[in-house]
RNA sequence: CGGGGUAUAGCGCAGUCUGGUAGCGCGGUAGUUUUGGGUACUACAGGUCGUAGGUUCGAAUCCUGCUACCCCGACCA
């Protein structure tokens, strides 16, 4: 893609409005563009890193056995009164009415939805267990939106529901997303913490919340510090072994890790005073167990072995794409801008042509963008008419990976320069090798 | 919802106190210049001063209502 053919709003200055690192960044990145309070646009640049994060979150939730669907955004007011939580959600439920009067809602989550799903369906123990989720928008009238796309009112959800027979499966079904989580963020470059949670208005005992450290978190984590340096459990774990993934919980539970509401101030004394973390934290990630809270007032039952009907056993998981965006540019930037983890950048390089309408340059840059797509890489060619100077601010901004540097003075060495955006590290090599090395 | 602010060109701001018909920087366009860390110069374009009403010969400026947005708090799957 040449940058000059792209569509890639960058701001100079700093919006008034951004307060935290990351939305100034996204700002000045062209990554969003504010509509209303706590609604935004995904430009393109963005939209790539959304995408990208969203193919992560597939490929765990893939792996641990959900299975994907997409359910509306606009549900029905009757739906919502079969839980009874239609009444009590408040004013953070958008209500709607269309042309026949008809109470409608756009959906804050999909607990009733996908309750009534199953229960159109499934009546035996054996379609058991089941997982099925989607990535849908989702609106939240929060009384105060703030810090960009980290608390909007409109904002991407991957929200997964499980079904089980009973309690014991379901604590299966909980393991499988404990550990697609741990998966998930760890690939995204974060450390996330998994941290015993109130369950809130969703009810049920058993929660966590997937909490990455960040100076400008909304909420006061306590935990043990071992936690960030535990291993993430591997690609080829068995997602069916409920032995393999309880041991893996287990671990990852064995140590204190709490957030503000459910902080007990006594038991983190417990901990060693050398290993105590108090910090502020992103909630990154959400999920829960909570039994039968909704199939048994909305009457999901399946029938077990003995050829009883009994209410399935749920649980909930929900991951906020919208909210990684911000919660990534946190965790990886610096002075000069954004360091976008390999995984979700939004290209994969950047080739600065440092003299446009040079033939060797041109030739180089066009070249090298080939041989990296050949290679099933992106990059973004920076063919514009700046100055070197404003290339290489523009460059550490946007913040992708790898930077190749193609200009007159190393051409006449055969030489393009390679650096690592997060290191700053830059070394000059020939351009096959600048593929070689940014592909391997 | 309580408290505190803001609204003037795409972005950041001055001008408002003391009313006289709008300005600076960045950005944009054209050109000259420069060419490995945000180059310099020249010219040009771009604003119903959030909105509705009032006072006045005259309102960005004074008064009143409204709206939007931001910050703090409470709130928060």
């Amino acid at each position: 893609m040449r940058l000059s053919r792209y569509f890639l709003p960058i701001l100079r200055e700093t919006p008034k409005e951004a307060e935290i690192v990351s939305h100034r960044l996204a700002l000045r990145a062209g990554l969003i563009r504010q509509e209303s309070a706590g609604i935004y646009a995904w430009l393109p640049f963005g939209l790539r890193v959304l995408n990208r994060i969203c193919a992560v979150i597939r490929e765990e939730q893939n792996r641990s056995g959900a299975i994907e669907l997409l359910m509306p955004t606009i549900q029905s007011a009757d739906l919502w009164r079969e839980s009874g939580r239609y009444d009590a959600y408040g004013k953070e439920m958008l209500r709607i009415t269309d042309r026949h009067e008809r109470e409608m809602l756009f959906g804050p989550t999909n607990e009733e939805m996908i309750t009534e799903i199953f229960r159109g369906y499934v009546r035996s123990y054996k379609s058991l267990p089941l997982n099925l989720y989607h990535l849908q928008w989702k609106f939240r009238d929060e009384i105060r939106p703030r810090f960009g796309t980290m608390r909007s009112r409109e904002f991407l959800m991957k929200d997964a529901y499980s079904f089980d027979i009973d309690q014991a499966a379901a604590r299966h079904a909980y393991n499988r997303m404990f550990v697609a989580y741990l998966r998930t963020f760890d690939r995204m470059g974060l450390k996330s913490i998994p941290m015993r949670a109130d369950t809130g208005p969703i009810g049920g005992d058993l929660s966590h919340e997937f909490i990455i450290l960040a100076s400008t978190g909304e909420s006061a984590v306590f935990c043990h510090k071992d936690y960030l340096d535990f291993a993430v459990p591997p690609a080829d774990t068995n997602f069916d072994s409920v032995e393999e993934l309880s041991t893996i919980v287990s671990k990852w539970t064995s140590l204190y890790a709490a957030t503000e509401e459910m902080h007990d101030a006594a038991a983190f004394a417990q901990v060693p005073a050398a290993s105590q973390v108090s910090a502020r934290g992103i909630e990154v990630g959400h999920i829960f167990y909570f039994g039968t809270k909704y199939s048994e007032p909305m009457r999901a039952v399946v029938a077990g072995p003995d050829g009883v009907e009994r209410p399935v056993h749920m649980g909930s998981y929900g991951i906020g794409p919208t909210r990684l965006v911000p919660a990534i540019i946190e965790a990886s930037h610096d002075e000069a801008g954004i360091i976008w983890p390999d995984a979700i950048a939004p290209f994969n390089a950047a080739i600065l042509n440092l003299k446009p309408g040079d033939s060797a340059t041109d030739t180089v840059c066009g070249t090298l963008e080939q041989a990296l797509e050949a290679r099933g890489l992106s990059a973004l060619v920076d063919d514009t008419d700046e100055r070197p100077g404003a290339k290489f601010a523009t460059a550490d901004l946007i913040g992708l990976p790898w930077q190749i540097i193609v200009g007159p003075k190393g051409l006449a060495e055969g030489k393009v320069e390679l650096k690592r955006r997060a290191t700053g590290e830059r070394v000059l090599m020939s351009p096959e090798d600048a593929v070689e090395r940014i592909a391997s």
